[in-house]
DNA sequence: ATATTTGCAAAGCCTTTGCAGGGGA
DNA sequence: TCCCCTGCAAAGGCTTTGCAAATAT
């Protein structure tokens, strides 16, 4: 992954030290962490860092566009990926967690009246995966 | 629409007077309504009703597949549909408010490995529908 | 008599906000 | 200096829970 810091530059975001760690964190090891994750995670591996920090972080980080955030019908919390393309979930149920699917393996054609217009599609598939 | 306590009682739910009004309300007149509708409707039309108890109605309901439940990515409250067909939805930014996508419109196929096994797939639809 | 339903208030979960203090440009 | 960032605690939105009183079987 290349340099964080400079990717938060080149998005506008100015580079605190928290900011720097929780963007790496999401950015490589997290896998769809929420914000109590990311806040668990960095009271173990940074100082102390409060809520409200972890949550305006997640906003900013957001805004910018080096992270999205979902949210999901089966599930009340708030969902960070790193993955900012046009994509779709599968929830495992098993093990309440998220997986990726990209674009190309969900195809959707919706039959809509003309004055309809999409602005975006969510889809979430849940069920098991056995892996 | 078919007699109410009937349909309540055939569902395995006893036919309370609050459970027959709202069950008509929802399966009537109100259109994905949320727990908070559900209830300012109560205290308009009926004698005062806690939200304790609308909550407990909306659970037994959907429990007993009369009506059924819907949460969305982009909205943070709940919504009770009458439509308990497998079907999809349409979220109009500009009202706020939703539609039902029968099944028939909107064609899915999701690519994906043998070992998943899908139990359900929700999809929302967001855009402007300028009716 | 017994089980169910209701109301009320309190608590819970997740997230946002207000404000004061601290640190970097 | 000045502005932004951070932390803390409080509040906010929505939903659930605990418990006692009312109601139905």
């Amino acid at each position: 992954m290349q340099n964080i810091e400079q990717m938060l530059v080149e998005h506008g975001v100015r580079p605190t030290i928290h900011r720097i760690h929780i963007a790496r964190y999401i950015l490589g090891e997290a896998d769809h962490p929420t914000a109590d994750e990311v806040l668990d995670w960095a009271n173990q591996n940074l100082s102390k860092i409060s809520r409200a920090t972890v949550y305006n972080t997640l906003r900013e980080l957001t805004q910018a566009g080096l992270i999205r955030e979902f949210r999901f019908p089966q599930v009340s919390r708030t969902v960070y990926d790193k993955n900012t393309e046009n994509h779709f979930h599968f929830y495992d149920q098993a093990s309440d967690s998220f997986m990726d699917l990209n674009a190309d393996s969900v195809k959707v054609d919706i039959q809509l009246p003309p004055s309809f217009k999409v602005n975006c599609v969510d889809i979430l598939v849940s069920g098991n995966c056995s892996q």
